[in-house]
DNA sequence: CATTTACTTTATTGATCGTTCAAGAAAGGA
DNA sequence: TCCTTTCTTGAACGATCAATAAAGTAAATG
């Protein structure tokens, strides 16, 4: 590899497609180094286990949500609102690019892993964190169409939680209308407290 | 093992409490066998695989689902609409007896395998069928309480899925809030439809 | 009693697991 | 030029993986 280690990133971009499609386990430290391309030597040098690799992966996820998520449901919509549901079409999107094979990496990893390794559920606490302030920024640009009383915390981790739920059923099923069906219903959870505004004020 | 295989039995007992809670990648036969206190042999006499004593055990859960959800939930309440939070309690008791290290064991199969094995596929797929048979029956019986233009069958999946990411949230964040505040949203979504019935009649 | 069927026991297979190690190559600084 | 730091190479390690083979036991069947 180049003088200035892309060896190193090299890996954790593998290690990101193989972890997302095939889960942690399931992934040979062997496999992401023939895939790469790169010697076990190598590997050992920039990383001090297969743990140690996940936890690169999952600090690497925090940086994409920007650019990979909210950057490009956001340029399509500058309605808080709507962003909300184009970043959830942005997860419908891959579900059908990939044909059912990829959800969402980081509820994969939650599941999978549990709290085996510490450092690796304190990664994922934060990629949930992060992904609930893209929304909640969303819902706070939005708050005067809501009721006074709204509690936006619970709102976005009920957001999140249909995200996963949906993605988890849709790709179980191979059928992409278990998630349209779980989106639907979250807007008439919206449309309800949306109306609702309407008749106080 | 006595005389008339027992040994079957115990095996698929405790596959489905290591699997359940270490996964099933991560659950080794030999572990299960130790476990069980029975021999590598006797266990391919009775499966011809790993794969096939997670068949087996999903098949299991098709016949548990009603004696360990659904019964101790209807025993509590007749109310249909009660019933169906009822047993979403029963998961929340799940989260805090075992401190989180159990979610949804039908879930933890779905997002681990994905469509690694077609046979397994087919056996979640039952398994969430079976427990949105149980929800749809409960809104049948609940059915003039809605707006005659209710998609029940949308509303079942909407409810199996705020369960799943419900249950993923707090065993990533071992904390029983983030299932609680999922709850309180879909008594929001409830609430809402509930009240509508009441202005159109 | 003889034979078959049902199941157990244990040793062992080859593959793959994550990880280590000793040796070296390439570049920079002195 | 020589030394140091950075990174690569590839073989090897012991452990564990799912699965098999072969021999043996016990009960049922005829």
């Amino acid at each position: 590899m180049g003088r200035k280690s892309e060896a190193r990133k090299k890996i954790i971009d593998t290690a990101r497609e193989l972890f997302w499609k095939n889960g942690y386990g399931a992934t040979g430290v062997a496999q992401i180094l023939s895939h790469a391309g790169i010697g076990s030597g190598s590997f050992y040098w920039f990383f001090k286990s297969k743990e140690d690799l996940l936890v690169a992966v999952l600090e690497q996820y925090l940086e994409l949500l920007d650019s990979m998520i909210a950057a490009p449901a956001f340029k399509k919509s500058t309605d808080p609102i709507e962003r909300i549901f184009l970043i959830l079409e942005g997860y419908r999107q891959i579900l059908e690019e990939y044909d059912f094979q990829l959800g969402c990496p980081i509820g994969n990893i939650a599941l999978e892993l549990g709290d085996k390794y510490e450092n690796v559920r304190e990664m994922t606490i934060k990629n949930f964190e992060n992904w609930r302030n893209m929304i909640k920024k969303c819902l706070h640009d939005a708050s005067n169409s809501f009721p006074p009383n709204t509690d936006f915390d619970a709102m976005t981790v009920f957001i999140l939680t249909t995200m996963e739920g949906a993605m988890m059923q849709a790709r179980a099923h191979k059928d992409i209308s278990y998630f349209d069906d779980s989106i639907v219903q979250l807007r008439v959870y919206f449309n309800s407290l949306l109306t609702k505004k309407e008749f106080d004020s």
